[in-house]
DNA sequence: CTGATTGCAAAGAATTTGCACTGCT
DNA sequence: AGCAGTGCAAATTCTTTGCAATCAG
């Protein structure tokens, strides 16, 4: 499931009409190096396309996604309960973040693969999304938490939060 | 993941302050057949607790998650941004939620297990959560949409293209 | 041309917070 | 008795919507 067009040229295919506005959060969102979400698209795109309203992000985003050209994540809600966004070409992956440092790492295995097969084969199921967001510490972060939890006091409430 | 106590007896243990509010909460969430989000948890609360208020519960909702004894679920955001909430006492299990008919079933395999396995050896990742939620159409709708072509409104998608 | 798309401003949904009071342990 | 927990109302955060003006095809 790759694609190799941009989304410009997919949209084109798809005959949807093209406007500054697109054409400038699409970019964005391409360039992308991170995981963006609906603010820092708006910022982003602002430098491309000064005019650009908060509005068309959000439309923008909500066309592109029943376009299934990109996909939302949520990355366990570190902070606030905004949506993140990526394309969806790259290689199919989950994605691990760390409660700790908020680091958001990407994982890929096929097992998610053969697990989203055995979901289809065994309930019926027509899958168009499925998403996996683990939370959690990672790698330096337990290691540095198992050093610290010798000397801290056992706090059942401590957590998560960030 | 063994929990035979109920809530209530698992948070006597750890020591947490059991108010009559905190108690219709857990109550009701323990006896929900269906996913609950914050609102509909603040109306059955209330027919326990008329006072409650819609602070508490999620002040209550917020300490359950810290103690892990709830989970939270998007469900594909089927309907609004809410979010649905599980007692963790049933076996772990994933959500696929229907676009067209908005049900949500639950799916529980090995695969599931491995996968979060997986994640952990090769990524040195410490998981406390990991959440799974499929989107697609179910059995019977697939089938529905198979057969009545493409005239059916769905819940979530239709774009462009027509 | 003409309907799709936009900006603007205002509304909306979901959740959070500050503060004084209440009630568990 | 003391302090965690609560209700209330207002505030915040994120997203959506109505409408008139604009622009792509």
């Amino acid at each position: 499931m790759l694609e190799r067009r941009s989304l410009i040229e997919e949209l084109n295919a798809k005959g949807v009409r093209l406007t500054a506005q697109r054409r400038a959060l699409i970019e964005v969102i391409q360039e992308a190096k991170e995981h963006l979400d609906a603010a820092s698209l708006l910022a982003l795109a602002r430098q491309r396309e000064p005019g650009i309203d908060r509005a068309t992000v959000y439309r923008t985003i909500e066309l592109l996604k029943k376009l299934r050209l990109i996909d939302e994540l949520d990355l366990m809600h570190l902070e606030g309960e905004k949506h993140y966004y990526e394309v969806k070409t790259r290689r199919e992956h989950l994605h691990l973040a760390c409660f700790r440092c908020g680091r958001i790492e990407e994982f890929s295995t096929a097992l998610f693969e053969q697990l989203k097969d055995e979901i289809a084969r065994q309930a019926g199921f027509a899958i168009r999304i499925a998403r996996l967001e683990v939370g959690g510490n990672c790698r330096a972060c337990a290691a540095a938490e198992e050093a610290g939890a010798n000397r801290k006091p056992e706090k059942a409430l401590a957590v998560a939060g960030h």
